[in-house]
DNA sequence: CGCCCAATTGACTTAAATCAACAACGGTGG
DNA sequence: CCACCGTTGTTGATTTAAGTCAATTGGGCG
């Protein structure tokens, strides 16, 4: 049930069995959503965290002409508002992008177990680092790179995260958004993404089809976005 | 010395003066360092966090045809990288755009001090968290905002974080940035800043002379912007 | 005085947005 | 069963916000 969530973690870090005893004590309710929906509201007060099990959710804030950014994606075995935790409401909004199953864990349980496992804490610390870092690359993309490529990296990102908790298949992995969510990830139209998903395609380095990606070139493609992972910190960090 | 990182804590959440005591007592090593230092670079690995006491530093990060996107601003009482607490290594530079003074805080004493304080952890989990919450809110203006807006958004912000610390005087503050430095920071060319501020300060927002940045109608600029401050989280929050 | 850097402005170009139409598809209700 | 509808994807024509290029001003200062 939180497999994917414990291979995230030891991707990054050793996690002892009691601690992985600890995790898998707090979490609880699991439940099933269709996509579309709501998970979390900007403002409300929280007293538990979500985990995301399954599909594909998000973050986004927007402006009062309905203009949305999403600011992050979030796939299996992610915490969707880990910071919560600590920032008790969020400055965002969480939906399903797809149909989703998530599990809920109490702040006070997380509390529990933060006091009595230290390094559980920083383990816990360092995934919300690990979301301000992606959120510090798509200021990049967003900021300066051209539309072909902030798609092109976006689909490299994912590549990586979903491969870390093994749900891609050779070059290739499902992702069930529209060209519209698409857009919202990168601050563009629809009708662009489009397009320059069209110029990836012919440019013979990756094509979306119903939903699944398909990575042709994968050196070019991250060629073509200026892609490196060092900002997802694959590496094992010393305990 | 620590006076305004303290004023900064304490705008969010209560500081004991035993808490006060432990973090005193692991800050070390004041430096002074000239406009334009690079103070962290990208990849390196780090034993030590630095705070800024006064200055205005920068993380960013920048594509190989050199253009660069700043992904956040510092102000006076902020750590510029707390999180390689956590992370060991950052995935973007830190650099003082002005003159800046520094302290530096060994990881092992953070570790000392969290491990014995959890309250403090929170506290330190919670700047970080804010961080993120700034990158989300630039990743809003620059996928979203128009450019009159993301310069205007960002002038609230600074006013905003620098009021906290006692930086401001009444509607104005100094920000010694040039026009360039704002151009990274919001996506945009420096040519385009220029006639973007100009279209602001013959609106009568705000105006900026000689580093020194004048609101001229607070109101006025806050809607402009569509500036609300949630994403800074200046409640207190209930211990 | 002369140099450098930052700010400013004008003329022109371009990447992406906008507007509009149409195709493909899956559900669904008569 | 199939006509209808809403959603998603696709494409063309046109507009626009911002970028690019280039020149000028002006202060600070060695």
């Amino acid at each position: 049930m939180i497999e994917r969530h414990l291979m995230k973690l030891r991707a990054r870090d050793e996690v002892t069995p009691e601690e992985e005893q600890a995790i898998r004590s707090i979490v609880r309710e699991l439940r099933h959503v269709r996509a579309d929906t709501r998970l979390i509201r900007a403002g409300e007060v929280l007293s538990e965290s979500t985990m995301l099990l399954d599909g594909i959710a998000c973050r986004y804030k927007d402006l009062r002409n309905g203009e949305r950014q999403i600011t992050e994606l979030h796939v299996a075995g992610d915490f969707l508002d880990l910071h919560s935790f600590t920032l008790k409401r969020l400055d965002h909004d969480v939906l399903a992008l797809t149909r989703c199953t998530i599990a809920v864990v109490a702040h006070d349980d997380l509390r529990r177990i933060t006091d009595d496992h230290p390094h559980l804490t920083r383990l816990y610390w360092f995934g919300t680092n690990l979301d301000a870092a992606i959120h510090r690359e798509w200021e990049l993309s967003l900021g300066r790179r051209t539309a072909a490529a902030r798609i092109a990296h976006l689909l490299c990102e994912l590549y990586v995260r979903l491969g870390l908790v093994g749900l891609t298949d050779g070059f290739s992995y499902r992702l069930g958004l529209t060209q519209t969510d698409l857009a919202e990830c990168l601050g563009l139209t629809s009708v662009h993404v489009n397009r320059m998903l069209k110029e990836l395609r012919e440019g013979g380095l990756v094509a979306i089809r119903d939903g699944m990606v398909d990575i042709e070139d994968w050196e070019g493609l991250q060629k073509r976005a200026e892609f490196t992972p060092d900002y997802l910190y694959l590496e094992r960090r010393p305990r």
